[in-house]
DNA sequence: GATACTAGACCAACCGGTCGGTTTCTATTC
DNA sequence: GAATAGAAACCGACCGGTTGGTCTAGTATC
């Protein structure tokens, strides 16, 4: 039934002729174009008021050619998904968070970036993952399992560095790395939420320093930290001291 | 247009022959019964996805008596959500903050009932104020500002009830009433809905503990509470000390 | 007998999905 | 290197079903 894997595989086995990028099977245009339409009009509408002819107008195809690429609306709805998701949580969060030993200041300094609107395109509209998760997560167990799967990601980068901030002795010891990593993402999340609903940032302007303050309540009380330049007057700022 | 203003009014001023309640006058009680059906539909299906035959079925009546009562689907799902997530609002958090002054032991005591399970039916379903927020805040501004309203409210109580823990001398002077409760409704609203998306309940339990951990830390720091008793070893453990 | 209310057939618009047919590409053959 | 076969990609009219909303006729209540 799929006729492709849900990935955007580049392996060009089957052309033995040359240049595999320049050309990159019109087919994957195609597709590539239908995944963007898609998560464009999921992130503005939602999954189930996402109009696959709204889909196809603005991927500029037809619906012979959408079913021809995937089996129904909820196969292109969970690639694209998927794919943009994957993207977006890797590069803001699970790559920042894998290697600082000072994972405070590192989500400080993320959730500012959010707050700041440098992350989203538009705070009005919301978190894709939240919003998504929100309308299916009680309705369709693919998409709920995905978008679970992506939060539990999350929230073990958060805690996995958590615990190696606690080693670092940037982290107080007695703090539950699991359990913290839960309340930071639902925070952040929350103020996503509300900075929505006010269709205002400002909100999160507001919020926010009251947040870092409480995390600032995590670091370790009484002695300095131990093995690693938090103040660094040489060289290497916060290279991981694995 | 619309038949009947929005708010339950029982008003029996038409009525001069005698009892008002009994009657209830036919028309009300179809009326409060599509609003029941209406608002279990949206807050199961949303706003937009919930089906009219749906709820004329479950209300046990038709169209006709529908758009008797309702001008359209929008005044039926804005006056049947702005009814129920008043009164509960109202009742879970507005009042039980209105008196206290010790404002982080209400809190924590409320959103300890939220995670056991005791205050909504099913949490799998989510928050409604969310769920319809989430939902509706970029589509329709009649539906966003009733619900940032609702927030407001929300948030204002627990900036208040904060103002008067730092006068009673049970928050610490340096919190920001304002921003603090923001982060309080936020985290909160984000447990919520990270329970919904995992479908179990335990996200709460691993979690809340290290978010009251978080509150503790507002409490003064050098000073014992000054005029309330929280370590009662005389009556009234907590009853409101106004 | 006027008013409030209920009843349900009916409507156009839109939905996701199907299907027969056409175009475009690629590999093989002569 | 032109011809050719077959697969991959694309096209869009069409389908049954559902949606919110309208309208007219009829019934209960005062």
């Amino acid at each position: 039934m799929t006729p492709r894997n849900l990935k955007t595989t580049t392996d060009g086995t089957t052309n033995p002729s040359g240049q595999a990028d320049a050309r990159v099977t019109r087919g994957e245009r195609t597709r590539q174009a239908l995944i963007d339409a898609a998560f464009l009009e999921i992130h503005l509408n939602g999954y189930r008021a996402a109009s696959l002819s709204d889909i196809l107008s603005a991927a500029n195809c037809t619906k012979g050619s959408l079913y021809h690429h995937f089996p129904d609306k909820h196969a292109l709805g969970l690639a694209a998904v998927s794919e943009k998701v994957d993207a977006f949580i890797e590069a803001n969060w699970l790559i920042p968070l894998a290697t600082t030993n000072d994972p405070l200041t590192t989500i400080r300094e993320i959730i500012q970036r959010h707050v700041a609107g440098e992350i989203m395109d538009d705070p009005r509209l919301g978190c894709p993952v939240q919003n998504i998760s929100q309308e299916m997560s009680p309705l369709d167990e693919d998409f709920r399992e995905y978008l679970n799967d992506v939060f539990n990601r999350w929230i073990n980068a958060i805690s996995d560095a958590l615990t190696r901030g606690i080693k670092a002795g940037n982290v107080c010891n007695t703090v539950d790395p699991h359990g913290m990593a839960i309340v930071i993402v639902a925070t952040h999340q929350g103020m996503v939420s509300l900075i929505k609903t006010a269709q205002n940032p400002e909100v999160g302007n507001k919020s926010a320093p009251s947040f870092f303050n409480l995390l600032e309540t995590l670091r370790p009380k009484t002695l300095p930290p131990k093995n690693t330049r938090l103040t660094p007057d040489n060289d290497a700022p916060n290279k991981a001291t694995s």
